[in-house]
RNA sequence: GGGGGCGUAGCUCAGUUGGAUAGAGCAUCAGCCUUCUAAGCUGAGGGUCACAGGUUCGAUCCCUGUCGCCCCUACCA
């Protein structure tokens, strides 16, 4: 409704206009709300051009403007702006009828990839961040219409998994059976298991430098997939696929293909992307210098700026003829887009309680209908900022190989790292060095197992949760006691990775995050319980809800809108669509969670304000029992999008 | 050295693409529960938007420089 009048306001600006001016109309909020609901600042630009007094422009464009639907009028303010007001009982009655806008549904197709982590130990809160903003950004999309496909992928030969193997076999003597038996012991939380034994053999290479050798050896194991180091790799990794998205689940996010390195390997994408890349000259064989004998990619396809030489070049190739992970990552992006030529196969992995398959690739065929995955028209990459410079090389090797529009429809999503203040770091029992203890944050790191694991995590916060849950419900069940806990949890953790803004570096604190008040995902789910408790009260007091649509006519809403305090609910509550809108131009999430609490905030004050069942005159009382249901289903919406769910009770 | 990010209230952070009197949460202090749940609400104090120039009707926002902090700059991923 609001980003009708808002489109209809600029045509009307245009016409108005004439195409005198060649300036681009814009609309903003104006800074008090007496001033109206929206201001149109479009007199000042003209100002310069006609070399006139911006207040006569306005005047004189007010006077040419058509009618627009929804617009009650206009005032010239300050020595310029045209402020809008709006038609309230119009306004509110097409709310009333539900005539809310519905998006259009588009056939392209969007990748999300997200969570992306190596599969050798449990996730910790920086991963957290990463799937969390991934999750919430998938929903704002498919919100807003569009077909997402999520994807998570799995790097199962990589270093970190063969840091784990090599721990297993030459540290632990352990043979594959072995480490299956412990994966199948429901004693043993084997995600935490491969944490300390990956900082283990991350200390043994420190001490024992000759050691770096069980490494490659393992490597190259996993590489040809035989043998008991690669069965070792292949079992670690699948039990910790299995911990990740079982973590993952806990805070409501799921997938829908896990494409691994492994069959990125076996299916020899490279070889289909190298020869691209030769014959379109994207990269060439060195023959002088550091990187002699490497396939590289030249610094200028990548840095714009001069002031580089040859020795900034990227290499892609290796002297010993083996591809980089950039080189891998440029194969895997071409076939994101449906560019490389060939496809993974495919198996069903598993299932969640809903019935959603998540799927896994494999190198084999199979007889199994699925769904195409691949081949979308733009791609978002869910990656921390320290990667960006990777990222720009893929992009350069695609506008490189001439796919210029899919290099500009990749899109690294990046966000800063999730760093632990030292008074957490205190509270975990990790030693610090002196200089460490002064600075600001201290970033993680699982090679020296330093870290805060997520399951950890959600266990501390459902826990401080149910003791708030038991004082206040101690007669509810305790298994429904423990779902609401668990709610409130991940309502808390969500919603604290999602506040900050993705440039914005979380130094993690746990009195910070355990908190749930102010402003926190808790706090935006009591004003919808709130919400939710008027509603469930009035029915169970006998009284059925009023028919909104034959009470609420346009003379009564505009006569209880007037009251400024539930104008300006309505309108807020009625913004949530273009909230999500902009935040997906913006590609910020946080945007969505702070209009989620603003709402709530409003909510909370009109609540504190009324008492909605016991408002005696018959008519108020319809309006503030339809604006709560009205609001209530908004903020639902909202807190749906950020992957949030509303509590029985709280 | 080069590239990128950041610097806003005591602390943690927003700031809708250059607009009207710069906001929120936490913390501090003072109030509000016989009521649809106080995980809430009201109020107070707290600012040289790092600094110096520039661009223009107008700058926290754009440009230049300076200072400080962080990240990246592997034949690791």
């Amino acid at each position: 409704m609001f980003r009708q009048i808002e489109a209809g306001l600029i045509r009307a600006v245009e016409e108005a206009l004439g195409g005198a001016a060649a300036i681009k109309v814009t609309l903003e909020q104006p800074k008090q709300s007496s001033f109206g609901e929206l201001a149109i600042p479009v007199a000042f630009q003209l100002a310069r051009q006609l070399k006139r007094a911006p207040k006569a422009i306005a005047e004189d464009l007010v006077s040419r403007m058509p009618k627009v639907e929804g617009v009650a009028g206009y005032e010239i303010a300050g020595n310029g702006y045209i402020n809008v007001r709006l038609d309230r009982g119009a306004y509110a009655a097409s709310l009333v009828r539900g005539a809310e806008e519905q998006p259009g549904t588009s056939a392209d197709k969007v990748i999300v990839e997200h969570t992306n982590i190596n599969p050798n130990k449990a996730a910790h809160i920086g991963h957290l961040r990463n799937a969390i903003l991934g999750d919430t950004f998938v929903r704002m999309l498919r919100r807003s219409g569009r077909q997402v496909e999520v994807q998570n992928y799995i790097d199962n030969t990589g270093v970190q998994v063969a840091d784990v193997v090599v721990g297993f076999y030459f540290l632990e003597k352990k043979t594959p059976a072995e480490v299956e038996a412990l994966i199948d012991d429901v004693s043993i939380r084997f995600d935490y298991l491969c944490w300390d034994l990956y900082a283990r053999t991350s200390s043994y290479y420190r001490e024992n430098p000759n050691a770096i050798e069980w490494r490659n050896e393992t490597l190259h194991a996993i590489e040809a997939g035989a043998g008991n180091l690669a069965e070792i790799g292949r079992v670690v990794a699948e039990a910790i696929v299995g911990a990740h998205l079982r973590t993952m689940y806990r805070l409501g996010i799921v997938y829908d293909v896990l494409p691994r390195e492994s069959e990125i390997l076996h299916l020899n994408f490279w070889a289909a992307a190298f020869e691209l890349l030769k014959e379109r000259g994207a990269i060439y064989l060195e023959s002088a210098g550091k990187n002699s004998g490497c396939w590289v990619m030249p610094s200028s396809a990548f840095r714009d700026s001069s002031g580089h030489d040859e020795e900034d070049s990227k290499v892609i190739v290796r002297s010993n003829g083996t591809v980089t992970y950039v080189g891998k990552d440029i194969a895997y992006q071409l076939w994101k887009f449906g560019l490389l030529g060939r496809d993974f196969y495919y198996r069903p992995w598993s299932r969640y309680p809903d019935g959603h398959l998540v799927w896994v690739t494999t190198d084999r065929g199979g007889d199994h209908k699925m769904p195409r995955f691949g081949a979308a028209s733009s791609v978002y990459n869910v990656i921390d900022s320290r990667q960006s410079y990777l990222q720009d090389v893929v992009v350069a090797g695609m506008r490189a190989l001439g796919f210029e529009r899919q290099a500009e429809a990749s899109i690294h999503f990046s966000y800063e790292m999730v760093a632990l203040t030292p008074r957490t770091c205190v509270e975990l029992g990790i030693e610090l060095p002196e200089e460490d203890r002064r600075r600001a944050f201290v970033e993680v790191s699982g090679r020296k197992g330093l870290g805060v694991k997520a399951d950890d995590l959600i266990d501390k916060l459902i826990e401080t949760a149910l003791v708030e849950v038991e004082h206040r419900h101690a007669e509810a069940a305790p298994a429904e006691r423990r779902r609401v806990a668990e709610q409130i949890a991940m309502g808390a953790l969500r919603y604290f990775m999602l506040k900050f803004t993705r440039n914005s570096v979380i130094a993690f604190d746990f009195q910070e995050a355990l908190s749930f008040e102010g402003e926190t995902g808790p706090y935006v789910q009591y004003a919808a319980v709130r919400a939710a408790n008027i509603l469930r009260k009035f029915v169970e007091r006998g009284e059925d809800l009023p028919a909104f649509e034959s009470a609420l006519t346009r003379d009564v809403l505009e006569r209880w809108f007037e009251t400024e305090a539930l104008w300006q609910l309505l309108l807020l509550a009625s913004k949530s669509r273009g909230a999500i809108e902009r935040a997906i131009a913006a590609g910020e999430p946080a945007h969505v969670a702070k209009y989620a609490f603003q709402l709530a905030q409003a909510f909370n004050i009109f609540y504190h304000e009324h008492a909605v069942i016991a408002e005696p005159d018959a008519e108020k009382r319809s309006v503030l029992l339809w604006l709560t249901q009205y609001v209530r289903a908004q903020l639902l919406s909202t807190l749906d999008v950020l992957g949030i769910e509303q509590p029985e009770y709280m």
